[in-house]
DNA sequence: GTCTATAGGGTGATAGAC
DNA sequence: GTCTATCACCCTATAGAC
């Protein structure tokens, strides 16, 4: 392992492009392809743009990817693999109600690049969604997979409506994202997950307070 | 009957092309724009698209619209103008939780196209949220709209979280149309707004559902 | 494998005839 | 006012040199 972070090129890659070859330049287009998608709009990016932010010459992307929508579909499963981090990370919690709660506190950390661009998944969701085909089916995936573990955690707090309590939950960040970003306000963001914990302990029968209250403990 | 539906035009127009002319080449315009924008996205529509919808040579768009945003603009025009009738609509109702749910019930109705498309407005406010421009302003003004009206009817229920309530309500709406559209679920929209409206009950104090609560801070 | 140059297709916008 | 023809540009994708 002879590596260094920046632009070594060792001659021989040797592994079938799809990981990590140290050249590393599949992964700074992919991770570059992230950001500029996500700021600016998948349809609005050009590949010159990611390229240049990636630092890779333009004809070279084609080396690695065959279509600008193959590369749109490497940063969903990007997306994907990262949602699976961030649900392992917030799962170490002992109960179910303070995972969700984790769950909520992770995104109220990213409320200023929220109230910006909005949720990364649900803005791509948004346009992808017009389409009909595969890539639409693989961020839809993201959001089902956010909401299956959402609600493993209701069952796990004894609600029979577990389902329909998750899938209430995502939607309510997706909606807030949407809202702070069209209004470009971050405060929304965590007036809102604060509401949604006071909820979730509401539902966990450890306040005895309702859904909305302001109450204390 | 000496008039004929499809392209009767008198020769004298006369009232400066900001509304209702005869021929009615702005009015199909904006309505063909509205309802391509919605259901391909406003980058992936051409102008080419929404002139063939309309039934107007594509030149002649710039006689009505001097530039492709120009008619974005009066497409997010025409929308304001749809959501202040429908929130006239729902105000008929007497009291202010049955107003609210007169709202929810209007979009269970849309429910098949929320499916497919998502909101309008949200995938409009998604796709120009990223910009930061009038336009993004413009949609937000609706977003806004839409809550000043559900803050007030939840401050006529007496409630001083009025506004925390009212962003929570549309956030919720807009999250799981967001949702509905990812996963090609209409059954989301009609599951979610029934439990809206138990909510919204709940908070009435038409329901006794729930553990003490108190009527206010 | 890497990169340059360019082809090919499509889009917004304009000029000018009717 | 209405519409056709066309320009000028940008973007994806490829061909082929190194």
């Amino acid at each position: 392992m002879t590596n260094s972070e920046t632009a070594e090129e060792p001659p021989a890659p040797r592994r079938p492009h799809g990981t990590a070859g140290r050249g590393g330049k599949r992964e700074r287009l992919v991770a570059a392809a992230r950001q500029v998608l996500y700021e600016r709009g998948v349809e609005k990016s050009a590949l010159a743009d990611i390229a240049a932010a990636a630092d890779v010459p333009l004809g070279n992307v084609y080396y690695y990817f065959k279509t600008k929508d193959a590369l749109v579909s490497a940063v969903i499963e990007d997306y994907r693999q990262s949602f699976g981090e961030l649900i392992a990370q917030v799962s170490q919690g002992e109960e179910p109600a303070g995972r969700l709660k984790a769950l909520l506190a992770a995104l109220t950390e990213r409320q200023e690049r929220l109230a910006s661009y909005g949720c990364p998944i649900g803005s791509l969701s948004c346009e992808l969604g017009k389409r009909d085909d595969d890539q639409r089916a693989e961020v839809g995936a993201i959001l089902a997979g956010l909401i299956d573990w959402a609600e493993t955690q209701f069952r796990a707090m004894g609600r029979d409506d577990a389902r329909e309590l998750a899938t209430a939950l995502i939607a309510a960040y997706e909606g807030i994202a949407l809202l702070a970003a069209a209004l470009r306000d971050p405060g929304l963001i965590s007036t809102e997950t604060s509401r949604l914990s006071r909820w979730i302990d509401f539902l966990a029968g450890l306040q005895p307070a309702g859904p909305g209250h302001r109450t204390g403990r």
